[in-house]
RNA sequence: CGGGGCGUAGCACAGCCUGGUAGUGCGCUCGGUUUGGGACCGAGAGGUCGGAUGUUCGAAUCAUCUCGCCCCGACCA
């Protein structure tokens, strides 16, 4: 068995595969397109969640919970939304199952029809929002800020571990509102809120930006988004936050009461995050040496690798190491402190490096002698000996130091592969490249498409702090105000 | 749904062309020595070769069919 993993640079869709598997963060299930979550990538996610539910609840958000099941007459409501998700739909349509008369096993009861189809919530928009019609009347009802925590179903052709799965994991808000500039706020809150947290939490700079007509959300007016370049030159779509106008209050008839008492259709907002985080964070900062986290998100911190002969000398490590594990758990710290003697330190060093620990401490009985410390970080891969005093204080600020640092490198990563372009000869040269393009686009449907079809490349968004710019659209030549972000994604 | 690849031990693979005893490495079990970057030695356990049919004295190997998985596209968070 080869105990390298496979380079970043030579296979990058292997390297991703591997890192998945080999730091146990998740496998591909029985159910086809379906992923099984393992334990330490679900103790990543529950991170993500607790800070994001944190974040959420800060800016005034509940959580509740909806059926998993659409009515089809829900879906059909929305006309656009209805097509946006027809054709990735899981539809149940018998509700028993009976023994086989001919044979073994069991079969659909085709006396257990349903008579109304009933979807697989691919997002929950029409549930929720023919739940609001009961609970909005007034505009004192309003805003109504709702979060839920979800899986949802899309019957995607071809799927990707945490990337695209046919079942994910996310959250989606869904808020109503008194008026389109309020709306309007909450969507940009929210979009901030995702950029906060990719770059605050997962150390992920993003660009935040709204979406063109064609990649918009299925049923809303804009889609804003926070899109993150991966290290192999793509761009990952990382969150949504829609403004979706009046469309769906007019689909359920959602109409309240304004302070002037005249009826008024409610203004709403969707935004998500999923499981593909995963992705992101796994893309954005591994090496050819493993998973790399930032430790705001690591489920362990710090371990500690007691190096030893006899369990004489462990038991002497232990009684040397347990103050300053204490010291760590009062700081906030999470610490595993691995003795288990099945594995030699070398192994031991090479497994917590796949699952990204951000900090090992080594112990022997040298340092004992010494009264020192081998410290080792994972963003750097580089040791470093000292003192045991104060070695905790040392730890905590070095953990912050990581997070920065690991955002510091993603940030110029990014730097240095956006790139300005005003020629359609340098643009099909630098796709090919990989990285983010900006570049001037016309406007129209017909270019983007046009870009699409000949270099593989969307526009990712049109950057929301651009300023404006007269120009030339890169393949039309077409006037042009401002620079869009173009690149391949997943 | 198109194009490519692969199904042999828990995992990774060889054997197939040219039919004749089921192999290797990792992992696992037991014993011993080891332990500061994925330890070593010895002894063991583990297989209806994805499935079906056919050809043959004889099939992992040849033929036909079938099922499943992976990769590349179209679709998408």
């Amino acid at each position: 068995m080869s105990k390298a993993l496979p380079k970043r640079s030579e296979n990058y869709s292997e390297w991703y595969n591997e890192i998945v598997k080999r730091a146990d963060l998740a496998e591909n299930s029985a159910v086809r397109g379906c992923m099984i979550i393992k334990p330490y990538g679900y103790a990543i996610w529950e991170k993500m969640q607790r800070a994001l539910d944190d974040m959420f609840k800060a800016t005034g958000h509940q959580n509740a919970y909806f059926p998993l099941f659409v009515p089809k007459s829900f879906l059909e409501k929305e006309e656009e939304h209805a097509e946006g998700f027809a054709k990735e739909c899981a539809v149940v349509t018998h509700y028993r199952l009976k023994a086989n008369p001919d044979g073994k096993g069991l079969i659909v009861d085709p006396n257990a029809k349903l008579e109304e189809e009933l979807i697989i919530r691919p997002t929950s928009e029409t549930v929720i929002w023919n739940a609001y019609k009961g609970w909005i009347q007034s505009w004192r009802d309003l805003p109504l800020l709702i979060n839920q925590w979800a899986n949802v179903v899309r019957w995607e052709m071809r799927t990707r571990v945490f990337l695209r799965t046919a079942e994910f994991l996310w959250q989606e808000g869904h808020t109503a509102h008194a008026t389109e500039t309020e709306a309007i706020e909450e969507t940009l809150k929210m979009l901030g809120v995702y950029a906060t947290f990719a770059e605050e939490w997962m150390a992920m700079p993003v660009i935040k930006g709204i979406k063109s007509a064609s990649e918009r959300f299925a049923g809303a007016v804009d889609t804003y988004c926070i899109e993150a370049l991966m290290q192999d030159g793509k761009a990952l779509q990382s969150g949504t936050s829609h403004f979706l106008g009046q469309n769906f209050a007019r689909s359920f008839d959602v109409q309240f009461v304004n302070k002037e008492n005249t009826l008024e259709y409610a203004w709403a907002t969707s935004w998500g995050v999923s499981t593909r985080l995963m992705g992101a964070l796994i893309m954005a900062h591994s090496d050819d040496n493993g998973l790399v986290l930032p430790p705001k998100l690591a489920p362990i911190q710090v371990v500690i690798v007691p190096i030893y002969r006899a369990a004489e000398d462990l038991q002497k490590i232990d009684e040397h190491v347990m103050p300053i594990i204490e010291e760590l758990k009062a700081l906030g710290i999470s610490v595993k402190y691995d003795t288990d003697d099945k594995f030699k330190p070398g192994y031991k060093f090479a497994e917590y490096e796949l699952r990204g620990v951000p900090v090992r401490l080594a112990v022997g009985m040298r340092d004992l002698e010494n009264n020192t410390v081998e410290v080792a970080r994972r963003d750097t891969l580089t040791k470093d000996t000292r003192s045991f005093d104060g070695i905790a204080g040392h730890i905590g600020a070095l953990l912050d130091e990581i997070q920065v640092n690991i955002y510091q490198k993603a940030f110029a990563f990014r730097k240095e592969n956006t790139f300005e372009v005003d020629t359609w000869e340098d643009f099909k040269t630098q796709i090919e490249a990989g990285g983010f393009i900006s570049a001037h686009w016309d406007g129209t449907n017909e270019t983007e498409e046009a870009i699409k079809s000949e270099t593989k490349a969307t526009i990712r968004c049109i950057p929301l702090d651009a300023t404006e710019e007269a120009g030339k659209d890169v393949y039309s030549g077409k006037p042009s105000k401002q620079r869009v972000i173009f690149a391949r994604s997943y």
